[in-house]
DNA sequence: GATGAATGAGTATTCATTCAT
DNA sequence: CATGAATGAATACTCATTCAT
């Protein structure tokens, strides 16, 4: 009954991103979960081992769609410069179009002990990557400077785009447009790192 | 008895920093606090009222002295891009003799209920206000470009130095040595917005 | 799972009534209650949303059924006075029989705010009026005095069986038999209104 | 320093006579209690012992004075009737003019274990024996029925007054007044028991 | 697989009482 | 005597997790 199991994990992680959005991690309670999704709270215990876990799958199955998806945007693009405009475009976007989730991820992750103590973030690692590869490639090219240090850069780039999107979330309200932020942001990094 | 309360106070604001940032904000119990700080739990409500207020007191005081601190120390400087190089090290040599606090402002804060509902982040937006007025004062000397918006370029510089202290606090090592992370970052800024 | 859900409410309000008597109500645990029960401290508040409550709803369960055998057992009289005789050998048996529910009911409901403040105790007001009514009776057959108001005389029949009940409970003896206590307060309070 | 020692004493039980009206017992906090008074919390523990004692010594205070004063009063009358009358009269003038001790009385009284349990209400009784005495004497005249028991005559007399009293101090109102009240009542019973 | 009643560990907060000043 | 800061024991209630049906 392979289709009917996915239809009850997906409900659950649907009702989970609406809950914990709402209350927090720590106030949602699994029988708000439960409730949200229509199924016993005992049935949440047979797809997921503990809350955390719902949580860190939530996390998990959105981080991977959305690697997918921004690897296969960015690669469109062959100008280094292009895939930088371009990233900071798409995540500020994901943002915009996925509140809910957004909100999670810039709060509620962060309350989860096992998230934050026994999980190695690897996608997160591996969405950092993708703008370091992108930086390396722009250095590959002469395209960037060569005193530029990726592994700084990236995440000086990561970090304006997140601060952004964090503002937009804690306000409630979107004061610049996701296309001004975007370009004024690609901006100030590009011409700081270009040759 | 004035001087006794100060005492008993700021021993108390020490203990919950060390208890919050080594179990976090919900796991931290008011025990813990209590025996950290050599007095006794009901003690603790004859100077706070709640355990949000611990978490909120904290974060206050500290953001007074940073903030009264930051300040003076870039009016040192008058040449803006020489400002926002001091800000860079500073930001970034303050996480690192404050690993404690920096983690609890990272993380723990956006843990109390209080916090984040009930309380406006002024603070907060002062220290933001004066990324943003440095570069309102480049742009008024034509060291800026005309077209870069304060409101969100001292987001992404405040941001790409945030998440490279968040780097250095999850991963609990210094990567890179504050003086070449402040560096590079405030090179791309200054390259990326400069005139 | 009827039932079985009725079986524990019952088996809670049977260990709270003990408990209660025992300790009163602001000495009584709630883990008492639940150790005396047989379940867990948790299972209590399925059945009951407070402390408080247990105490009421124990209240208005014991009333209701007070209230409906004193409703039958007087309207198989048709004389007024002998309604009035059974009345105070039966609230005097009912006490003697149900001693630690005629202690929670004289002393420690009164230690409930719940019940104090936002309860009123409409229950009580019932029983009063069995005794108002009679006397109306009494008074429309010509059988008690004209000047005789009900308001007054059925307190003052009530409150003669209710000291002697509540000598009772606190001597914890019984220096009269219950049959000889009716017997004497009804006399006086017949001879005392009748025409 | 004798005179300032009753001066204190005096204010903490006037203000407890006050706290304990408005709070009750359980719910009034020494420190409410030493405000009231105007005096430190640890003053309060100079003078009593316990909360429970600020509680027993203020009912044993009045007591003394209410048994004084009843004693004094009933023996201006001859008559037994006359001097039931007379109780009657002065016990519920007695509740209306002294509203917040009689609550204390009828109601907080109880909530204190020490007073519940280890105090053996000596001046109570004795109050009950000015009527049993009053009913003897009667007897002895010949005007109150041979068949009549004085432990259960009193106890249905002052039964009578309680109840009206209670009904006063707990309805926050007066219904019927004193006067009527209290000639209702003695007719009653003297009705019911003369001969 | 699904249910939801039952569990019981876990904790912030209160307040009578003490005692150093 | 008076003070009031400090103490720390005491407890109702919540909620993640289990398991018999």
């Amino acid at each position: 009954m392979r289709h009917k199991d996915n239809e009850k994990h997906r409900k659950i992680i649907a009702a989970a991103t609406k809950v914990f959005a709402k209350k927090g991690f720590y106030k949602a309670k699994i029988s708000d979960i439960a409730r949200e999704a229509g199924v016993a709270d005992g049935t949440i215990y047979i797809y997921f081992s503990h809350k955390d876990d719902i949580l860190i799958s939530l996390f998990e199955e959105k981080m991977k769609e959305v690697l997918d998806n921004m690897e296969r945007q960015t690669s469109l693009e062959t100008d280094p410069f292009a895939k930088i405009v371009r990233f900071a475009f798409l995540h500020l976007k994901l943002i915009e179009d996925n509140k809910d989730m957004a909100e999670i991820i810039q709060v509620e992750l962060r309350q989860s002990d096992k998230f934050m103590k026994d999980y190695h973030n690897e996608k997160f690692a591996q969405y950092l990557d993708l703008i370091g590869d992108i930086i390396q490639e722009g250095k590959d090219k002469g395209l960037i400077r060569e005193d530029i240090i990726p592994g700084i850069a990236k995440r000086a780039f990561f970090g304006a785009l997140d601060e952004m999107s964090r503002f937009w979330v804690l306000s409630k309200r979107r004061t610049y447009d996701v296309e001004t932020a975007a370009r004024q942001i690609s901006s100030y990094f590009i011409n700081g790192i270009k040759t």
